[in-house]
Parts: structure tokens; C-alpha cells; sequence
DNA sequence: CTCAGTTTTAAATTATTGTTAATTTTGTTA
DNA sequence: TAACAAAATTAACAATAATTTAAAACTGAG
């Protein structure tokens, strides 16, 4: 993965420090993001999926250890790095900071070595991981995440985030049926509540625009992606 | 994956090091190993495979650094999180441990809270990885709890949820004998009131799906999954 | 603020699955 | 082996879950 293929989100309420930290950032070749509270960065972080989100301990709305702590009960961020952003000296807040699921810090002043090395050697751990590879492709179908775009049979359709999501999900892990409440979980996020209907309502439409033989309904458990051969 | 069930090895030359270490993980439940240097270290870690490895920096024989190398460069530990203890300040050593694919560092001297803090957020990662697929196989027949469904020699047939449940259930302890409250309890759950003959019914129409010599009748009790050879 | 596209809800319809009840068969035991 | 209880079988029925449609609610771009 390249250093542009990386999202990195700062969340802080000072636009100095989140300047001082977007320059550096960008500089190196990520692509960052920036929210100037706890609440803004949880959407932000909805709306992005960043591979790292940078957290200022001490915020308006949300603080730093509170997103952390939504953050992580959040399925779709189990994997997404957390590093928090704390005034040297304020001792208690780091071990608050690991309880709550983060995987590094740094203090304040910001030293940009410090910072960059730190960052570079959080995302290589990443890097191995990162196993999901941003498209999917099976015989006349592939799933491109990075533009949320499908290509079936030679027509490229552009799906809605929703729809794609759904799709990108199921099709992860072929033939594995997914259950409607795991299926909320990564596509809706824990905290939102919406009838069952919806997915369904959204499978439907996967089936009119991808084709109906992919998906299989499991009565009573969920769905699955099913390869159009087996 | 309890706490129990999680290997961790600590290698580092100062013995006073290695008991405050190895006090303060087990005192938290996981099972402690150790070794005085870099080259007891590694052959440690081939005997155990432990979940983290703890490497001091400064070591005699292999140093943390060389060791830590030495374990990413074996398919083995591409798993194992590996994490350093370092002299505070010197900073130089971070950044060469995270190029050797160091996982986190701990600084001396160690913060008891801060130590299990680390390691727990470091192991909460690797929970989420640890699936192993939940596949039951005897000679003819295989059992997918992930696609619900079962493979009879060669064919491949789709279960409904209770009839899959119930097999599931069964299939999970080959010659046991269920007693039909147990199965009630399991398949249907405690709350749920049915009369027995719906038990029947769908071991009936398992033996028809799956093959009549997988499901053995005892009466007045229940029903076991046997074995065909046996 | 408005519009187009997206997402959610609601309700009628359809399909599948699960349960029951009536009947036959099987197995056990006196 | 007759008599009984338990289990198998079958088909009809009930309950549950998914599909389909249409329309309402929401969202973000301009």
C-alpha cells in the first residue's frame, strides 16, 4: 500500500496543532483528514474509514478517550490504528489512553521525527495485515473499493455507499454467510437503529444492479455471496 | 481466547527485570516464559510459540534488535507481536525497532499499570484475527457452520436453520447421546415450547438429506450422531 | 433552498420453514 | 408374543421470514 493510499484523521480542537500535524503528514505523502472535536471525528471517521485516526486527549463534545472507547466498539474500526495526543507530564491520561483501546501516543510539543517515525512504524504493522485487497474480482464481476464502483460483465455501475458496503462486505469473504445483525454491525455501525427491512430492501437492489445469482438468502440467519461456478 | 490460553515471553538478561515482568503478566492471568538472552530467546520461542515477546534492547549474544529481526524473518512468529524495553531517552533504539518490525516498546522503568495496559491493547488486536473456521469433516460428509450448509459426497446441499442446528449439534460430539431436553435446550432454547415430535420430524428429515447411517435412535432417551465406520 | 440521489420505512405479497396432529411402525418387556 | 410405549412418518397447517413495491425521509451539492 502506498503512502497515498493512506488515510490518516486528526482529531483536535486547536487548528494549530492539527496544522502542525496535517503539514507533516502530508508532507510524507498521507492523505489527512481533520475534525475539531470527539463527535465531528467519529462522523469523520464514519465517512472515511481512515487507516489511523490521530485523538487529542483534551476536547470539546467527545473527548480523546471517549471517541477511543467509541471508536473501538465500533466493528468497522477494529482495525483502524488509534494514537493519542497528550500534554507531556499528564501521566494518568496515557494509561487511560491504553485501556481504552489506543495503540500509541505522543506528546506535546510535537517533535515531527518523533511524529512521523511513530506513524510510519504504527502503519507498517498495517501493512502485513492489511489483507483486504481494494478490489475484488471473480469472473465477470469487480468490486473496485476505492471508487465504489463495480464492473459487471464490461458495464461499470456506480454504486451508493450503502449498497457498496453491503456488497464489499459479502463478497470479503464469498460463500460465508453473513448474520443480518453482524451484517448492521459493519455496514450501519452499532449505534444506529434500522429495521431489518433495510438490508433487505438494499439486497434487492444489489441483486437488480450486480445480478441476482450472487446473492443467497439464508431463511432465518442472513446472507451470503455466492460464486456464480459452485 | 482467555487469558489463560495466552503465551508470553520475556527475554531479557537482568533477572530483576524479568520478575517484575513476569509478576505483573501472571498476576493478570498469562501464562509467563523466559530466557536471559537474544539466542535462548528465539529457541525459546520455537518451543512455546508464544502470542508476544517481550525483547530487552540490550542483551548479550542477540541483541533485541538482531532478535527481533531473526523472529520476522521466520514464517513462524509473522504473527507474534513483538515488543521492546528500552532505556528512557534512548531514542534512537525505537526507531530502529520499529524498522525491525517491533510490534511496541515499554520504557524502563517499567509502570506496572502502564506494562498491562500495552499488552492488553496489543493482544485485543490479535483476538479479532484468531477465527479458525468452524468446519466439522468426517470422510463423506462436511459440516460448514460458516455457509450453513453440508457437503454429501461431493453434493452440496443447503440446510434450513433448525435442521442445520440441530445436526451442527449433534455432528459437534460424534457418539454422544443427546437427551431430547438437552437438544431442546440447545436448538430451540430454554423459553421455547414445543412438543417432542418436532425433534423427530426434523431428525427425519435430516436422515433424508444427510444419510440415514449418520443418526442412531436410543430410545427413551435421545439421539447420537454415530460414526459410519464405527 | 432546492433538487436529485440515496436511504429508510411501511405494507401487501410470497415463500419457506417449523409445528402439530393423526397414523403407522418399531422396539421393549413381561 | 401380546401389549405397551416410544418413535417414525406423513401431510396439512401455522408461524416466521424475505421479497417486492411504493412512498416518505433524509443528505449533500450546487
Amino acid at each position: 500500500m502506498k503512502n497515498q493510499e493512506i488515510k490518516i484523521l486528526v482529531v483536535d480542537d486547536e487548528p494549530d496543532i492539527v496544522e502542525i500535524l496535517r503539514y507533516n503528514l502530508t508532507q510524507v505523502g498521507y492523505q489527512v483528514f481533520s475534525a475539531s472535536d470527539g463527535l465531528l471525528g467519529f462522523s469523520e471517521a464514519e465517512k472515511n474509514t481512515p487507516h489511523l485516526i490521530i485523538l487529542d486527549v483534551m476536547m470539546p463534545n467527545l473527548d480523546g478517550i471517549a471517541t477511543c472507547e467509541k471508536l473501538r466498539a465500533d466493528e468497522r474500526f477494529k482495525d483502524t490504528i488509534i494514537m493519542f495526543l497528550t500534554a507531556r507530564g499528564e501521566d494518568y491520561s496515557y494509561v487511560a489512553a491504553f485501556d481504552a483501546g489506543a495503540d500509541d501516543y505522543i506528546t506535546k510539543p510535537i517533535k515531527p521525527k518523533v511524529l512521523v517515525s511513530k506513524v510510519k512504524g504504527l502503519l507498517r504493522r498495517l501493512k502485513g495485515k492489511q489483507n483486504s485487497p481494494n478490489i475484488i474480482q471473480f469472473e465477470d464481476l469487480v468490486i473496485d473499493s476505492d471508487s465504489y464502483k463495480i464492473i459487471v460483465h464490461g458495464e461499470e455501475i456506480n454504486l451508493p455507499r450503502k449498497e457498496f458496503e453491503l456488497l464489499f462486505l459479502l463478497a470479503s469473504k464469498p460463500d460465508k454467510v453473513f448474520k443480518r445483525a453482524k451484517i448492521m454491525e459493519r455496514v450501519w455501525g452499532s449505534e444506529v437503529v434500522v429495521g431489518d427491512r433495510t438490508i433487505d430492501v438494499h439486497i434487492r437492489k444489489l441483486r437488480e444492479k450486480v445480478g441476482n445469482k450472487y446473492f443467497k438468502t439464508v431463511k432465518g440467519v442472513g446472507y451470503k455471496f455466492k460464486l456464480p461456478k459452485s
